[in-house]
RNA sequence: GGUCCCAUCGUCUAACGGUUAGGACAGAUGGUUUUCAAUCAUCUAAUCGGGGUUCGAUUCCCCGUGGGACCGCCA
């Protein structure tokens, strides 16, 4: 058996999409899963809209992930040469043609198909060059001369036989006006030369196939395998756009989702295996294959995601998660000072319990990062007279501890709840808010071990 | 409009032609709990419609309906 080899081939003209991400995600796994090789192939030859920083992004997209790509990227661009020679070979073997056809034309031909509501098809004029009048100071596009009858299967791996027409696919333009290649030429010329074994790309390219197939045999090139797989859909139903909320892998990045997260969810819309939800890293290279993926487009569920991300936030080791924290709030000018950091990390086996994003986990630890402990008017309410007391006779107790541990609290606050005739819910509630700002966070016992006792004793003075 | 593709709970999905149609997320109810969560238990919820083939169809075939993709000298 020959060498499985994917790749996956973005142009860079935005920041990495949800759905490339998952494209990307299937070439690698299935190369993996097969110990063959999978590249990062730049489409850049769209120079208007190609740029270096989306190019980086992407392959940080990737990298964030958990995708590496053998080898060096593979730069389209720098590979113009060779796609026009293959041009001109066609042209020369008779497989194409110039075509003379204005731009005026062709906008003419198109506007009279839509108004009979019939598909465009280029008019083929240029083809028979018995008729064909060469105009002077033209450049010609080269054509590829495609097939007029009979028909063409292409086996996909994912969608099965689908066969089509040769009449419907038009005499595709290879080379343009200027001499620069188009993308069916440029991604049948790369496959071809990176040794690609299987293309994993979107739906949207099925039809793609049929004219790229043309060119394979002309060339008498072996066609690699194709598996097309469905595409991914917003909360509306249709094809996801840069307009969804989330539609970027930085947009889940910001939200504080985990890659692990990420990976796993991605992985498991569209594809699985038997009841199994959650996969690690290495289950999902080995388990991976071309089988499993459905054949109809599945939308996304921005809960499932959450959910996720809370089950991979709360099995991760309490360093690590710490340390993805940090990045998270580097990168987005969350501040944590470092005198906190002891503090946070020691806090993070019971803050990440309730927490659904990283964001989250920030948001809960508001009182161990900040200094000042804003009390809304609201929750001042609970700290009335009867309150205050409470708070003063349990500062009192607390300054004479020695050694604080979770039981020597509970000994204290069931003391008070004797003494004041209330329950833990009437010391809990104001203590909290004293110590926190707020009447929610995580266990009261976990706030007060995890602040220094100064620290506490000072925020409880503050209260008068 | 043409061509092609798809169709199981709200969502992601499982089910050699024989299951009580399963799981997960979401939702609901209750227990636990110092708050919000979390957690535990229980529940609700689907084979798009119509014809075939078959002893038997979610599964195979046809038609309809619905959804989607493509229809660039973009990739």
């Amino acid at each position: 058996m020959s060498l499985v080899a994917t790749r996956f081939a973005p142009s860079p003209t935005g920041p990495l999409h949800i759905g490339g991400i998952r494209t990307a995600l299937f070439n690698w796994l299935f190369s993996k899963n097969n110990k063959g090789k999978f590249y990062l192939r730049i489409e850049d030859t769209d120079k208007e809209r190609s740029k270096e920083e989306y190019k980086n992004q992407i392959i940080q997209s990737l990298q964030w992930i958990g995708i590496r790509h053998d080898d060096k990227e593979y730069i389209q661009s720098e590979k113009i040469k060779l796609h026009k020679e293959i041009a001109e070979e066609l042209l020369k073997k008779g497989f194409a043609y110039k075509c003379y056809c204005s731009e005026e034309e062709i906008k003419e031909q198109k506007e009279k198909a839509k108004k009979k509501g019939i598909p465009f098809v280029y008019n083929r004029k240029c083809r028979d060059p018995k008729k064909l009048e060469v105009p002077k100071n033209v450049n010609p596009a080269i054509r590829f001369k495609s097939k007029m009858s009979g028909n063409t299967i292409i086996k996909d791996l994912v969608q099965g036989e689908i066969n089509i027409s040769n009449f419907i696919i038009e005499d595709f333009v290879i080379l343009r006006k200027d001499g620069t290649p188009t993308y069916h030429l440029s991604a049948v010329v790369d496959d071809h030369t990176m040794n690609i074994s299987h293309v994993i790309r979107g739906d949207d390219h099925k039809i793609n196939t049929f004219k790229q197939k043309q060119i394979y045999e002309a060339m008498n090139w072996k066609l690699p395998n194709f598996a097309h797989i469905p595409l991914i859909h917003s909360q509306s139903g249709s094809k996801l756009s840069k307009r969804d909320k989330a539609s970027t892998v930085d947009d889940y990045i910001k939200l504080g989702i985990l890659p692990d997260t990420l990976r796993n969810y991605l992985l498991r819309l569209g594809w699985s295996h038997k009841d199994k939800e959650i996969f690690n890293l290495e289950e999902s290279i080995e388990l991976f294959d071309l089988k499993g993926i459905g054949k109809s487009p599945s939308k996304l569920d921005m809960s499932r995601i959450l959910s996720l991300n809370e089950h991979y936030i709360k099995h991760m080791d309490e360093k690590e998660l710490f340390e993805f924290l940090k990045d998270f709030c580097k990168k987005f000018e969350k501040k944590i000072n470092s005198s906190k950091e002891k503090t946070l990390l020691k806090s993070m086996h019971f803050l990440k319990n309730k927490a659904k994003t990283l964001d989250d986990i920030y948001q809960n630890a508001q009182y161990i990062l900040s200094d000042i402990i804003n009390i809304s008017s609201e929750d001042s309410k609970l700290l009335d007279v009867a309150s205050k007391k409470i708070l003063k006779d349990f500062l009192s107790d607390y300054e004479k501890m020695t050694k604080i541990t979770k039981e020597s609290l509970e000994k204290i606050v069931n003391r008070l709840i004797d003494k004041h005739k209330t329950n833990f819910k009437g010391i809990g509630q104001p203590l909290r808010v004293a110590l926190t700002g707020s009447k929610f966070g995580p266990g009261l016992f976990n706030i007060i071990l995890s602040l220094d006792k100064d620290e506490t004793i000072k925020r409880l003075k503050l209260i008068k």
